[in-house]
DNA sequence: GATGTTGACTTGCAAAACGCAAGTGGTGCG
DNA sequence: CGCACCACTTGCGTTTTGCAAGTCAACATC
């Protein structure tokens, strides 16, 4: 994939970083799904393949969406998180999961929830991020 | 490019349709830019080139976002324009776009229109999409 | 401390998508 | 009827993707 910007157009500017079929779910699954590991990543049911994975996770890494440690008690293991540039993603990816909600007739995404982030986006959001302010270290 | 689903999960579902490096700018230049020929299309600086633009055009009739109509005045031309269905995405758009915005140290977005963006989103949607209920025909 | 296992990749290769340039075909104009 | 214009389509070389198999360091067990 092409790491040049092509302009500096915002949409365009977002393209380029995260402008294919992988990127944002694997930024899902850090978010909302609290998977912080490549084995984890590699278990959601979109099925990614783990060269395309690694290819990722380095590019997020890079832009700066993520970081990437060693676990402290399992050496053999990474300890991938969110970034705040990550965080400051939640409003576009919520309102881009309220859009597929309303046009997916087979949507996966629960009624209450969609209810939820259209009624209290700013403290959904406020939620999330206090999951990971617990424990783990961000910016 | 694959038409099959991978999930039901919002965000997969927001991916498959239009998870690449085109097809949302080809949504900016109809909803933002006024565009509405291929040719103009086209001429936007990103340099798409002129199959993979027919492509993209074909499957986002095919997903129900624009409708394409031959001109009345001009029979050699065609018109696209956004449907409904696009019109929902702007919530999504925006908040990309401010995130480009705030992430992008040489961002073309004007600050002014940032602002208003925060401020106001659903007056500027209102505004956006008013401009086309005056001329042209949308769902 | 050799042996096996686990987790995170890396490599190889075929298939699909992309990007560029050149060609085609319907429409309008003189 | 000839010509230009506009919207594509086609060919083809390059890049990215997807799948499978292999590598390698970090434990875990014996």
């Amino acid at each position: 994939m092409k790491c040049l910007k092509r302009s500096h157009c915002p949409i365009a500017f977002a393209l380029d970083i995260f402008g294919d079929r992988w990127s944002l779910l694997v930024l899902r699954d850090l978010l909302f799904k609290g998977k912080r590991r490549y084995s984890e990543f590699m278990a959601s049911e979109e099925r990614i393949s783990t060269n395309i994975l690694s290819e990722r996770l380095e590019r997020l890494e890079g832009e700066g969406l993520i970081t990437k440690s060693r676990d402290k008690t399992n050496r053999r293991q990474f300890i991938y998180a969110p970034t705040q540039k990550s965080f400051d993603l939640l409003p576009a990816i919520l309102e881009l999961s309220c859009w597929s909600a309303k046009y997916d007739p087979k949507t996966a995404a629960p009624p209450a929830l969609m209810r939820r982030i259209r009624n209290d986006r700013e403290g959904f959001i406020r939620e999330i991020t206090a999951r990971f302010t617990k424990s783990t270290i961000l910016h």
